[in-house]
DNA sequence: ATATTTTTTTAGACTTATCTAAATTATACT
DNA sequence: AGTATAATTTAGATAAGTCTAAAAAAATAT
Protein backbone atom coordinates (compact mmCIF):
# COMPACT_ATOMS: atom_id res chain seq x y z
CA UNK A 1 0.00 0.00 0.00
CA UNK A 2 1.11 3.62 -1.19
CA UNK A 3 0.83 6.49 1.17
CA UNK A 4 -0.44 9.79 -1.36
CA UNK A 5 2.51 11.30 -1.82
CA UNK A 6 4.35 7.84 -3.52
CA UNK A 7 1.10 7.70 -5.41
CA UNK A 8 1.82 11.42 -6.60
CA UNK A 9 5.38 10.61 -7.14
CA UNK A 10 4.94 7.59 -9.92
CA UNK A 11 1.96 9.38 -11.31
CA UNK A 12 4.41 12.59 -11.98
CA UNK A 13 6.96 9.98 -13.69
CA UNK A 14 4.13 8.24 -15.78
CA UNK A 15 3.06 11.73 -16.86
CA UNK A 16 5.88 13.16 -17.85
CA UNK A 17 7.39 10.08 -19.59
CA UNK A 18 4.20 9.42 -21.28
CA UNK A 19 4.94 10.27 -24.72
CA UNK A 20 8.97 9.39 -24.51
CA UNK A 21 10.63 6.38 -22.96
CA UNK A 22 13.76 8.24 -22.04
CA UNK A 23 14.32 8.00 -17.99
CA UNK A 24 12.73 11.35 -16.35
CA UNK A 25 14.57 14.24 -14.08
CA UNK A 26 14.74 15.09 -10.48
CA UNK A 27 13.64 18.44 -11.62
CA UNK A 28 10.97 17.62 -14.15
CA UNK A 29 9.17 15.73 -11.04
CA UNK A 30 9.57 18.90 -8.61
CA UNK A 31 8.28 21.20 -11.02
CA UNK A 32 5.81 19.20 -11.62
CA UNK A 33 5.00 18.85 -8.15
CA UNK A 34 5.62 21.64 -6.98
CA UNK A 35 8.06 20.20 -4.12
CA UNK A 36 12.03 21.02 -3.59
CA UNK A 37 14.01 18.57 -6.01
CA UNK A 38 15.65 17.59 -2.62
CA UNK A 39 12.55 15.99 -1.69
CA UNK A 40 12.21 14.23 -4.67
CA UNK A 41 15.70 12.32 -4.39
CA UNK A 42 14.21 11.02 -1.15
CA UNK A 43 11.38 9.86 -3.15
CA UNK A 44 13.16 8.17 -5.77
CA UNK A 45 15.28 6.21 -3.52
CA UNK A 46 12.05 4.81 -1.66
CA UNK A 47 9.90 4.26 -4.71
CA UNK A 48 13.04 2.40 -5.81
CA UNK A 49 13.66 0.14 -2.96
CA UNK A 50 9.92 -0.63 -3.54
CA UNK A 51 11.23 -1.46 -6.76
CA UNK A 52 8.24 0.64 -8.30
CA UNK A 53 10.83 2.51 -10.65
CA UNK A 54 14.37 2.22 -11.73
CA UNK A 55 16.81 4.94 -10.04
CA UNK A 56 20.52 5.69 -10.42
CA UNK A 57 21.75 8.65 -9.21
CA UNK A 58 22.30 11.71 -11.23
CA UNK A 59 20.58 9.29 -13.94
CA UNK A 60 16.67 10.01 -13.52
CA UNK A 61 14.15 7.41 -13.03
CA UNK A 62 11.87 5.65 -15.24
CA UNK A 63 9.03 3.34 -14.12
CA UNK A 64 9.34 -0.46 -13.74
CA UNK A 65 6.91 -2.79 -14.94
CA UNK A 66 5.07 -3.01 -11.47
CA UNK A 67 5.29 0.86 -11.21
CA UNK A 68 3.70 1.57 -14.76
CA UNK A 69 1.19 -0.67 -13.86
CA UNK A 70 0.47 1.33 -10.06
CA UNK A 71 0.67 4.70 -11.92
CA UNK A 72 -1.75 3.57 -14.38
CA UNK A 73 -4.59 2.62 -12.81
CA UNK A 74 -3.98 6.14 -10.89
CA UNK A 75 -4.58 7.37 -14.31
CA UNK A 76 -7.31 5.79 -14.56
CA UNK A 77 -9.56 6.15 -11.58
CA UNK A 78 -8.66 10.37 -12.22
CA UNK A 79 -9.85 10.46 -15.74
CA UNK A 80 -12.76 8.19 -14.34
CA UNK A 81 -13.34 10.54 -11.58
CA UNK A 82 -13.36 13.68 -14.02
CA UNK A 83 -15.72 12.15 -16.11
CA UNK A 84 -18.50 11.82 -13.47
CA UNK A 85 -17.60 15.18 -11.57
CA UNK A 86 -18.42 16.31 -15.57
CA UNK A 87 -20.92 13.87 -16.82
CA UNK A 88 -22.89 13.48 -13.41
CA UNK A 89 -22.30 16.21 -11.12
CA UNK A 90 -22.66 19.31 -13.59
CA UNK A 91 -19.08 20.21 -12.61
CA UNK A 92 -17.08 22.20 -16.14
CA UNK A 93 -13.88 20.75 -17.14
CA UNK A 94 -11.83 23.42 -15.56
CA UNK A 95 -13.37 22.59 -11.91
CA UNK A 96 -12.52 18.87 -11.93
CA UNK A 97 -8.45 18.91 -11.47
CA UNK A 98 -8.35 19.46 -8.30
CA UNK A 99 -10.85 17.44 -6.80
CA UNK A 100 -9.96 14.29 -8.93
CA UNK A 101 -6.00 14.59 -7.60
CA UNK A 102 -7.87 13.84 -4.11
CA UNK A 103 -10.53 11.49 -5.53
CA UNK A 104 -7.76 9.23 -7.42
CA UNK A 105 -6.12 8.25 -3.96
CA UNK A 106 -9.14 6.30 -2.83
CA UNK A 107 -8.34 2.59 -1.93
CA UNK A 108 -11.24 0.16 -3.73
CA UNK A 109 -11.03 -1.82 -6.57
CA UNK A 110 -14.65 -2.26 -6.61
CA UNK A 111 -15.50 1.19 -6.88
CA UNK A 112 -13.55 1.78 -9.49
CA UNK A 113 -15.08 -0.84 -11.51
CA UNK A 114 -18.03 0.16 -10.28
CA UNK A 115 -17.91 3.83 -11.38
CA UNK A 116 -16.52 2.90 -14.96
CA UNK A 117 -19.62 0.95 -15.36
CA UNK A 118 -21.87 3.64 -14.26
CA UNK A 119 -20.60 6.20 -16.38
CA UNK A 120 -20.71 3.37 -19.52
CA UNK A 121 -16.69 2.66 -19.80
CA UNK A 122 -15.94 6.16 -21.16
CA UNK A 123 -13.04 6.13 -23.47
CA UNK A 124 -11.95 9.73 -22.89
CA UNK A 125 -12.25 12.17 -20.19
CA UNK A 126 -13.21 16.21 -20.01
CA UNK A 127 -9.99 17.07 -21.38
CA UNK A 128 -9.87 14.37 -24.02
CA UNK A 129 -6.92 12.12 -22.43
CA UNK A 130 -7.87 8.38 -22.81
CA UNK A 131 -9.20 6.11 -20.02
CA UNK A 132 -7.05 3.36 -19.61
CA UNK A 133 -9.62 0.63 -19.06
CA UNK A 134 -9.30 -2.10 -16.36
CA UNK A 135 -6.25 -4.03 -18.12
CA UNK A 136 -4.36 -0.56 -18.80
CA UNK A 137 -5.12 -0.38 -22.08
CA UNK A 138 -5.83 2.58 -23.61
CA UNK A 139 -5.15 5.11 -27.12
CA UNK A 140 -2.49 7.28 -27.75
CA UNK A 141 -4.38 9.23 -30.27
CA UNK A 142 -2.16 10.84 -33.24
CA UNK A 143 -2.14 14.80 -32.45
CA UNK A 144 -0.44 17.73 -33.00
CA UNK A 145 0.24 20.52 -31.07
CA UNK A 146 -2.07 23.53 -32.34
CA UNK A 147 1.10 25.85 -32.75
CA UNK A 148 2.67 23.22 -35.17
CA UNK A 149 0.32 23.53 -37.90
CA UNK A 150 0.60 26.31 -40.69
CA UNK A 151 -1.72 28.88 -42.63
CA UNK A 152 -4.63 26.79 -44.35
CA UNK A 153 -4.57 23.89 -41.93
CA UNK A 154 -7.48 22.62 -40.37
CA UNK A 155 -8.11 20.87 -37.43
CA UNK A 156 -10.31 19.09 -34.44
CA UNK A 157 -9.45 20.06 -30.91
CA UNK A 158 -9.23 16.92 -29.23
CA UNK A 159 -7.41 17.84 -26.03
CA UNK A 160 -5.43 20.19 -23.79
CA UNK A 161 -2.04 19.76 -22.05
CA UNK A 162 -2.78 21.64 -18.94
CA UNK A 163 -5.56 21.51 -17.14
CA UNK A 164 -5.52 24.62 -14.69
CA UNK A 165 -8.72 26.39 -13.67
CA UNK A 166 -7.29 29.44 -15.34
CA UNK A 167 -6.44 27.96 -18.72
CA UNK A 168 -9.38 26.52 -19.03
CA UNK A 169 -11.47 29.11 -18.26
CA UNK A 170 -9.56 31.77 -20.95
CA UNK A 171 -10.21 28.75 -23.21
CA UNK A 172 -14.16 29.18 -22.61
CA UNK A 173 -13.57 32.39 -23.61
CA UNK A 174 -12.18 31.69 -27.12
CA UNK A 175 -15.19 29.57 -27.32
CA UNK A 176 -12.22 26.44 -27.50
CA UNK A 177 -13.95 23.23 -26.82
CA UNK A 178 -13.21 19.65 -27.61
CA UNK A 179 -14.63 18.59 -31.09
CA UNK A 180 -14.68 22.27 -32.75
CA UNK A 181 -12.84 22.84 -35.50
CA UNK A 182 -10.11 24.67 -35.73
CA UNK A 183 -9.09 26.73 -38.82
CA UNK A 184 -5.37 28.70 -39.12
CA UNK A 185 -6.06 31.88 -40.92
CA UNK A 186 -2.68 33.00 -40.19
CA UNK A 187 0.65 32.87 -38.51
CA UNK A 188 2.54 35.62 -37.85
CA UNK A 189 6.67 35.54 -37.82
CA UNK A 190 6.71 37.85 -34.68
CA UNK A 191 5.57 35.76 -31.84
CA UNK A 192 4.19 32.60 -33.45
CA UNK A 193 1.03 33.50 -32.33
CA UNK A 194 -2.08 32.30 -35.14
CA UNK A 195 -5.29 33.92 -36.16
CA UNK A 196 -7.55 31.46 -36.25
CA UNK A 197 -11.19 30.68 -36.89
CA UNK A 198 -13.25 27.97 -34.36
CA UNK A 199 -16.17 26.83 -35.22
CA UNK A 200 -18.54 28.11 -37.19
CA UNK A 201 -18.08 32.25 -36.65
CA UNK A 202 -15.33 32.77 -34.16
CA UNK A 203 -11.94 34.38 -35.10
CA UNK A 204 -9.56 35.26 -32.41
CA UNK A 205 -5.61 35.92 -32.05
CA UNK A 206 -3.76 32.52 -29.97
CA UNK A 207 -0.36 33.53 -28.40
CA UNK A 208 1.74 30.69 -28.73
CA UNK A 209 1.75 29.91 -24.95
CA UNK A 210 -1.82 29.01 -25.37
CA UNK A 211 -1.79 26.96 -28.65
CA UNK A 212 1.22 25.07 -27.74
CA UNK A 213 -1.27 23.47 -24.72
CA UNK A 214 -4.02 22.69 -27.43
CA UNK A 215 -3.87 19.44 -29.40
CA UNK A 216 -5.79 18.95 -32.66
CA UNK A 217 -6.46 15.85 -35.37
CA UNK A 218 -5.45 17.07 -38.59
CA UNK A 219 -8.48 17.66 -40.65
CA UNK B 1 -7.27 23.16 6.68
CA UNK B 2 -7.43 19.71 8.90
CA UNK B 3 -5.47 16.27 8.17
CA UNK B 4 -6.95 13.25 8.03
CA UNK B 5 -6.21 11.91 11.02
CA UNK B 6 -7.44 14.93 13.07
CA UNK B 7 -10.50 15.03 10.96
CA UNK B 8 -10.95 10.99 12.45
CA UNK B 9 -10.48 12.38 15.97
CA UNK B 10 -12.82 15.19 15.67
CA UNK B 11 -16.01 12.42 14.21
CA UNK B 12 -15.29 9.86 16.77
CA UNK B 13 -15.48 12.07 19.31
CA UNK B 14 -18.90 13.71 17.78
CA UNK B 15 -19.54 10.09 17.44
CA UNK B 16 -19.45 8.76 20.62
CA UNK B 17 -21.20 11.93 22.66
CA UNK B 18 -23.78 11.93 19.48
CA UNK B 19 -26.89 11.56 22.15
CA UNK B 20 -25.53 12.78 25.20
CA UNK B 21 -23.37 15.86 26.21
CA UNK B 22 -20.83 14.29 28.70
CA UNK B 23 -17.58 14.81 28.00
CA UNK B 24 -15.85 12.03 25.88
CA UNK B 25 -12.36 9.86 27.36
CA UNK B 26 -9.33 9.05 25.93
CA UNK B 27 -9.89 5.23 26.16
CA UNK B 28 -13.16 5.63 24.10
CA UNK B 29 -11.85 7.29 21.21
CA UNK B 30 -8.94 4.99 21.51
CA UNK B 31 -11.18 2.32 21.05
CA UNK B 32 -13.22 3.68 18.10
CA UNK B 33 -10.31 4.71 16.21
CA UNK B 34 -8.03 1.56 16.81
CA UNK B 35 -5.08 3.59 18.53
CA UNK B 36 -2.93 3.83 21.69
CA UNK B 37 -4.26 6.03 23.84
CA UNK B 38 -1.00 7.57 24.13
CA UNK B 39 -1.69 8.36 20.60
CA UNK B 40 -5.20 10.33 21.41
CA UNK B 41 -3.88 12.46 24.12
CA UNK B 42 -1.89 13.92 21.76
CA UNK B 43 -4.20 14.68 19.33
CA UNK B 44 -6.65 15.82 22.08
CA UNK B 45 -3.93 19.18 22.44
CA UNK B 46 -3.68 19.50 19.06
CA UNK B 47 -7.54 19.95 18.39
CA UNK B 48 -7.79 21.91 21.63
CA UNK B 49 -5.01 24.06 20.47
CA UNK B 50 -6.92 24.70 17.55
CA UNK B 51 -10.43 25.68 19.43
CA UNK B 52 -12.17 22.68 18.18
CA UNK B 53 -12.24 20.73 21.26
CA UNK B 54 -12.27 21.66 25.24
CA UNK B 55 -9.95 19.27 26.61
CA UNK B 56 -8.55 19.42 30.44
CA UNK B 57 -6.40 16.67 31.22
CA UNK B 58 -7.86 13.78 32.86
CA UNK B 59 -11.53 15.60 32.27
CA UNK B 60 -11.85 14.16 28.95
CA UNK B 61 -12.62 16.35 25.89
CA UNK B 62 -16.27 17.66 24.14
CA UNK B 63 -16.93 19.76 20.90
CA UNK B 64 -16.49 23.53 20.25
CA UNK B 65 -19.52 24.74 18.47
CA UNK B 66 -17.05 24.91 15.78
CA UNK B 67 -15.33 21.46 16.32
CA UNK B 68 -19.18 20.36 16.31
CA UNK B 69 -19.61 21.98 12.55
CA UNK B 70 -16.78 20.24 11.10
CA UNK B 71 -17.81 16.81 12.59
CA UNK B 72 -21.25 17.59 10.68
CA UNK B 73 -20.06 18.38 7.91
CA UNK B 74 -17.73 14.98 7.96
CA UNK B 75 -20.73 13.03 9.22
CA UNK B 76 -22.88 14.48 6.34
CA UNK B 77 -19.73 13.22 3.50
CA UNK B 78 -19.74 10.10 5.31
CA UNK B 79 -22.99 9.33 4.95
CA UNK B 80 -24.26 10.65 1.49
CA UNK B 81 -20.98 8.70 0.22
CA UNK B 82 -22.52 5.93 1.40
CA UNK B 83 -25.64 6.48 0.22
CA UNK B 84 -23.97 7.68 -3.16
CA UNK B 85 -22.37 3.85 -2.84
CA UNK B 86 -25.43 1.94 -2.30
CA UNK B 87 -28.10 4.04 -4.68
CA UNK B 88 -25.99 4.56 -7.50
CA UNK B 89 -23.18 2.02 -7.52
CA UNK B 90 -25.14 -0.70 -6.23
CA UNK B 91 -23.06 -1.87 -3.10
CA UNK B 92 -24.78 -3.05 -0.59
CA UNK B 93 -24.80 -1.61 3.16
CA UNK B 94 -21.82 -4.09 4.61
CA UNK B 95 -19.42 -2.73 1.94
CA UNK B 96 -19.60 1.18 2.16
CA UNK B 97 -18.38 2.14 5.49
CA UNK B 98 -15.01 1.37 4.73
CA UNK B 99 -14.97 3.39 1.88
CA UNK B 100 -17.12 6.61 2.49
CA UNK B 101 -14.34 6.22 5.55
CA UNK B 102 -12.11 7.59 2.76
CA UNK B 103 -14.64 9.42 0.83
CA UNK B 104 -15.17 11.75 3.40
CA UNK B 105 -12.13 13.71 3.62
CA UNK B 106 -12.12 14.60 0.15
CA UNK B 107 -12.05 18.77 0.42
CA UNK B 108 -15.07 20.57 -1.48
CA UNK B 109 -17.93 22.07 -0.69
CA UNK B 110 -18.99 22.35 -4.32
CA UNK B 111 -18.59 18.59 -4.76
CA UNK B 112 -20.95 17.72 -1.34
CA UNK B 113 -23.88 20.16 -1.86
CA UNK B 114 -23.26 18.86 -6.24
CA UNK B 115 -23.75 15.04 -4.58
CA UNK B 116 -26.62 15.88 -2.20
CA UNK B 117 -28.88 16.98 -4.78
CA UNK B 118 -27.70 13.95 -7.46
CA UNK B 119 -29.17 12.21 -4.95
CA UNK B 120 -32.32 13.85 -4.44
CA UNK B 121 -31.57 15.06 -0.62
CA UNK B 122 -31.66 12.25 1.10
CA UNK B 123 -32.40 12.24 4.89
CA UNK B 124 -31.00 9.14 6.21
CA UNK B 125 -28.19 6.80 5.16
CA UNK B 126 -27.89 3.06 4.16
CA UNK B 127 -27.85 2.19 7.53
CA UNK B 128 -30.74 4.60 8.75
CA UNK B 129 -28.60 6.94 9.79
CA UNK B 130 -29.91 11.02 9.34
CA UNK B 131 -27.94 12.83 7.16
CA UNK B 132 -27.37 16.33 8.38
CA UNK B 133 -28.78 18.86 5.50
CA UNK B 134 -26.39 22.04 4.53
CA UNK B 135 -26.86 23.83 7.52
CA UNK B 136 -25.79 20.91 10.10
CA UNK B 137 -29.72 20.25 11.13
CA UNK B 138 -31.06 16.47 10.91
CA UNK B 139 -33.91 14.45 13.42
CA UNK B 140 -32.83 12.41 15.86
CA UNK B 141 -36.05 9.78 15.62
CA UNK B 142 -37.74 8.34 18.95
CA UNK B 143 -35.72 4.61 18.41
CA UNK B 144 -35.31 1.79 20.95
CA UNK B 145 -32.69 -0.45 21.18
CA UNK B 146 -33.93 -3.81 20.15
CA UNK B 147 -32.63 -5.85 23.33
CA UNK B 148 -34.47 -3.76 25.24
CA UNK B 149 -38.25 -4.55 23.89
CA UNK B 150 -40.31 -7.32 25.84
CA UNK B 151 -42.52 -10.31 24.43
CA UNK B 152 -45.44 -9.46 23.01
CA UNK B 153 -43.65 -5.91 21.67
CA UNK B 154 -43.39 -5.16 17.56
CA UNK B 155 -41.11 -2.83 15.63
CA UNK B 156 -40.02 -1.80 12.67
CA UNK B 157 -36.32 -1.52 12.10
CA UNK B 158 -35.10 1.62 11.80
CA UNK B 159 -30.98 1.74 11.91
CA UNK B 160 -28.21 -0.69 13.08
CA UNK B 161 -24.99 0.53 15.49
CA UNK B 162 -22.18 -1.30 13.60
CA UNK B 163 -21.53 -1.06 10.42
CA UNK B 164 -19.02 -3.97 10.03
CA UNK B 165 -18.92 -6.15 7.07
CA UNK B 166 -19.29 -8.90 9.16
CA UNK B 167 -22.23 -7.99 11.41
CA UNK B 168 -24.45 -6.21 8.53
CA UNK B 169 -23.70 -9.40 6.74
CA UNK B 170 -25.03 -11.58 9.32
CA UNK B 171 -28.16 -9.35 9.33
CA UNK B 172 -28.57 -9.94 5.97
CA UNK B 173 -28.75 -13.60 6.85
CA UNK B 174 -31.68 -12.88 9.31
CA UNK B 175 -33.31 -10.69 6.68
CA UNK B 176 -33.00 -8.41 9.06
CA UNK B 177 -33.42 -5.00 6.88
CA UNK B 178 -34.45 -1.41 7.30
CA UNK B 179 -38.16 -1.02 6.80
CA UNK B 180 -38.56 -4.21 8.15
CA UNK B 181 -41.09 -5.03 11.18
CA UNK B 182 -39.98 -7.59 13.86
CA UNK B 183 -41.87 -9.07 16.72
CA UNK B 184 -40.74 -10.52 19.84
CA UNK B 185 -42.54 -13.73 20.22
CA UNK B 186 -40.26 -14.61 23.73
CA UNK B 187 -37.51 -13.28 25.85
CA UNK B 188 -35.16 -16.03 27.83
CA UNK B 189 -33.84 -15.01 30.90
CA UNK B 190 -31.26 -16.93 30.99
CA UNK B 191 -28.90 -14.43 28.18
CA UNK B 192 -31.78 -12.46 27.27
CA UNK B 193 -32.03 -13.63 23.77
CA UNK B 194 -34.77 -12.99 21.48
CA UNK B 195 -37.04 -14.82 19.68
CA UNK B 196 -38.51 -13.09 16.76
CA UNK B 197 -40.66 -12.90 13.63
CA UNK B 198 -38.66 -10.67 11.14
CA UNK B 199 -40.99 -9.46 8.40
CA UNK B 200 -43.76 -12.00 7.53
CA UNK B 201 -42.52 -15.21 7.72
CA UNK B 202 -38.66 -15.96 9.17
CA UNK B 203 -38.37 -16.76 12.78
CA UNK B 204 -35.09 -16.79 15.17
CA UNK B 205 -33.17 -16.39 17.95
CA UNK B 206 -31.14 -13.42 18.49
CA UNK B 207 -28.71 -13.23 20.84
CA UNK B 208 -28.00 -9.85 22.70
CA UNK B 209 -24.61 -9.47 20.65
CA UNK B 210 -26.55 -8.91 18.09
CA UNK B 211 -30.00 -7.16 19.46
CA UNK B 212 -27.68 -4.32 21.38
CA UNK B 213 -26.69 -2.90 17.59
CA UNK B 214 -30.23 -3.22 15.92
CA UNK B 215 -32.69 0.04 16.58
CA UNK B 216 -36.70 -0.16 16.37
CA UNK B 217 -39.70 2.14 16.37
CA UNK B 218 -41.59 0.91 18.47
CA UNK B 219 -44.70 -0.06 16.70
C1' DA C 1 -9.24 5.80 54.51
C1' DT C 2 -6.17 2.78 52.22
C1' DA C 3 -4.92 -0.12 48.89
C1' DT C 4 -5.66 -1.86 44.38
C1' DT C 5 -6.97 -1.30 39.76
C1' DT C 6 -7.91 1.43 35.85
C1' DT C 7 -7.29 5.39 33.17
C1' DT C 8 -4.61 8.83 31.44
C1' DT C 9 -0.52 11.29 30.61
C1' DT C 10 4.43 11.82 29.87
C1' DA C 11 8.80 10.47 27.97
C1' DG C 12 11.29 8.82 24.46
C1' DA C 13 11.63 6.58 20.04
C1' DC C 14 10.69 5.89 15.05
C1' DT C 15 8.81 6.85 10.24
C1' DT C 16 7.26 9.80 6.61
C1' DA C 17 7.35 13.96 4.38
C1' DT C 18 8.90 18.16 3.88
C1' DC C 19 12.26 22.13 3.69
C1' DT C 20 16.94 25.04 3.08
C1' DA C 21 21.81 25.29 2.54
C1' DA C 22 25.97 23.17 1.23
C1' DA C 23 28.50 19.82 -1.41
C1' DT C 24 28.95 17.16 -5.46
C1' DT C 25 28.40 15.80 -10.20
C1' DA C 26 27.10 16.64 -14.89
C1' DT C 27 26.58 19.74 -18.81
C1' DA C 28 27.45 23.63 -21.59
C1' DC C 29 30.48 27.09 -23.29
C1' DT C 30 34.53 29.12 -24.61
C1' DA D 1 40.46 20.90 -22.01
C1' DG D 2 39.14 23.86 -18.49
C1' DT D 3 35.87 26.64 -16.41
C1' DA D 4 31.36 28.37 -15.48
C1' DT D 5 26.66 27.05 -14.83
C1' DA D 6 23.01 23.99 -13.92
C1' DA D 7 21.23 19.86 -11.93
C1' DT D 8 21.28 16.76 -8.35
C1' DT D 9 22.35 14.86 -4.02
C1' DT D 10 23.58 15.06 0.86
C1' DA D 11 23.21 16.91 5.40
C1' DG D 12 20.66 18.57 8.83
C1' DA D 13 16.30 20.52 10.58
C1' DT D 14 11.28 20.44 11.57
C1' DA D 15 6.41 18.79 12.02
C1' DA D 16 2.89 15.17 12.07
C1' DG D 17 1.56 10.91 13.57
C1' DT D 18 2.23 6.93 15.59
C1' DC D 19 4.05 3.46 19.07
C1' DT D 20 5.66 1.27 23.89
C1' DA D 21 6.93 1.67 28.59
C1' DA D 22 6.88 4.19 32.73
C1' DA D 23 4.84 7.61 35.77
C1' DA D 24 0.95 9.94 37.62
C1' DA D 25 -3.82 10.63 38.65
C1' DA D 26 -8.46 9.07 39.31
C1' DA D 27 -11.78 5.58 40.36
C1' DT D 28 -13.03 1.47 42.82
C1' DA D 29 -13.16 -1.81 46.31
C1' DT D 30 -12.11 -3.35 50.59
MN1 LIG E 1 -3.20 13.15 -6.32
MN1 LIG F 1 -8.05 15.21 -17.18
MN1 LIG G 1 -12.19 8.76 7.79
MN1 LIG H 1 -23.63 4.79 7.74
Amino acid sequence: MLTVSEENHLKAIFKISERNGTPVSTNKIAHELNTAAASVTDMLKRLSAKKLIKYEKYQGAHLTEQGNQLATRLVRKHRLWETFLVEKLEFSWDEVHQIAEQLEHIQSETLTERLDAFLDYPRFDPHGDPIPDRNGKFTLRKQHVLDSLEQGDTGIIIGVSNHDTDFLKLLDELQVKLGVTISILSKFDYDDSLKVRIGESAEHIIPKNISKNIYVKKA
